[in-house]
DNA sequence: CCCCTAGGTGCAGTGACTATAACTGTACAG
DNA sequence: CTGTACAGTTATAGTCACTGCACCTAGGGG
């Protein structure tokens, strides 16, 4: 067993990538709806049946791992500063979700595919549903930070932190994207809607 | 052309009706994902066609209205107390469109229906989707009730208020009816969460 | 060299959703 | 009262996402 993968492992690999490429090139040349999960099987030079060996769904093959998500959030939270109260942290969290790549710059990545991802109800969806059974691990983790929290407030927490984040950075990358806006824009969008969904609250209290 | 309304459109609401409640029987009996579109229509004794004429999909026939949602927003913001900020004034409409209701009192409304509702992951996620499609709408009433604010941040606002609301009555109602909590139970789980969402905020600036 | 296993295949099936064309009762004009 | 336009419904016949199953083949361990 060393680093090095066997060839079962790299020719699995080689599959998965090949359905992933074409499935990107698919999408953007045709636009998700006019791709049946048939065709990027065709292209990629596998059979149908294969594609859902690797992807739980059609929409999976533009999203990547779901654990990676989850895991970037998880430890946000595990790498927090004491200091900070729960929706601080789970603030921090929130934008390591949606912003965690398989490599490298994390806000390039999604911005880069933002149009492929955004750009189809379905797959928005499904990236929401996703986050949203991350959840209950994130409560958990959330849970063991600070042991205090009541379960209820906790969730409530945790649901309002991320999915306020999920849908103020997917509401305004599709108004960019509407608006013809290229990566840098949504760049920009992404991270001023994480900060205002992060900062929240009503200016003082009056 | 009195209130009243013609045959036609009488016999098109009986159709309606007798699929709502044909669904509701059904799935309470043996859970969404064991009921066929179908085996309600069946049940309701029109064509499998005819459902899809009354519904854009399966899940819709446990939801009632999107447009009542919506709108229940929209006339929150129009309402607003114009000393509020525009984030309060959107946890306001937030709560209105979770709780809104075809009548009567919309939270008691909601906890008889919660186990149907968010009893299936795929309600839930068409849930969802229906309350982002919305947000377009939130967005340019926003605007409406605050004309200095910018687009972007205006989107920001909603989806992350909306977003979050959501989420955390969504987690928090899930969670309740896993541990076997009754109506009541998911009612006052409701309250909790709207008002956690709503609140927001860490203390005061980082 | 042999055997077990995991990835991949082919096939047949389920179920959501749709296009199309035809049928039926209702409304409404004349 | 009658002819006609049309909305709601229906039967038919799809398409497509996704699954279960039997099978094949190649990797990798012994």
């Amino acid at each position: 067993m060393t680093g090095e993968l066997g060839r079962r492992e790299r020719k699995k690999r080689q599959t998965r990538e090949a359905l992933i490429r074409a499935a990107n090139r698919l999408v953007a040349e045709r636009g998700f709806d006019e791709v049946t999960a048939a065709e990027i099987a065709e292209a990629a030079d596998v059979s149908p049946r294969t594609f859902f060996l690797h992807f739980d769904a059609k929409e999976d093959v533009l999203l990547g791992d779901a654990r990676l998500n989850t895991d970037a959030g998880i430890a946000a939270i595990e790498a927090r500063d004491p200091a900070d109260p729960p929706r601080t942290t789970l603030a921090h969290a929130a934008a390591a979700m949606i912003a965690s790549a398989p490599s490298g710059d994390a806000l390039s990545w999604l911005g880069a595919r933002a149009r492929l991802i955004f750009g189809s109800e379905q797959v928005r969806a499904r990236l929401m549903q996703r986050l949203l059974a991350g959840q209950e691990e994130l409560t958990e983790a959330l849970r063991r930070a600070y042991p205090d929290l009541d379960g209820l407030e906790a969730r409530a927490l945790v649901g309002s932190v991320i999915g306020g984040a999920t849908f103020a950075v997917g509401s305004v990358v599709v108004a960019v994207l509407d608006d013809g806006g290229d990566e840098d824009r949504v760049r920009d969008a992404i991270r001023l809607a994480l900060q205002i969904a992060t900062q929240s609250g009503p200016p003082r209290t009056p």
